[in-house]
DNA sequence: GAGTTGACGACTT
DNA sequence: CAAGTCGCCAACT
């Protein structure tokens, strides 16, 4: 799961203080500002395992397991293609969410994604 | 412990 | 220009 299947635990031995990779990414994700949008691969540059943007789109995938305010709509990936829409329900409300913010979608694809992308580290 | 999967990214065919 | 392939790294089965 996504969910902690039970089971295993393991005992020991490790017990994730807490899950930081999955931490990580949240308390990132919710510090991009209004009306800004963020990439995959720039938040797992950022966490240090830059590269692996899979796993950016792995922790956000339990994101709406934690329910949280975590505006996963405003990550998208390189090309600024609302990727991730097909998680939201399938439905534009993805597209919605970030129309409503001032950005520009076209073809499930942010406009001038230059203009609205954010860096984590001017959190 | 090994194999599959994944909201990506860049390169190759 | 579109589709396929490899690479990254961690979690899940």
């Amino acid at each position: 799961m996504v969910l902690k299947s039970n089971s295993s635990n393991s005992g020991s031995t490790k017990m994730p203080t807490q899950d930081n990779f999955f931490e990580h990414v949240y308390q990132v994700v919710k510090q991009i500002p209004y009306g800004r949008v963020t990439t995959y691969g720039a938040i797992a540059e950022f966490l240090g395992s830059k590269g692996s943007s899979r796993m950016v789109g792995w922790a956000l995938n339990s994101t709406k397991y934690n329910l949280e305010n975590i505006p996963a709509h405003r990550v998208v990936n390189r090309q600024g293609l609302l990727t991730g829409k097909r998680h939201f329900g399938g439905n534009d409300t993805m597209k919605n969410l970030l129309e409503s913010e001032g950005i520009k979608i076209e073809a499930n694809k942010i406009v001038h994604l230059e203009s609205y992308l954010w860096n984590p580290s001017e959190e």
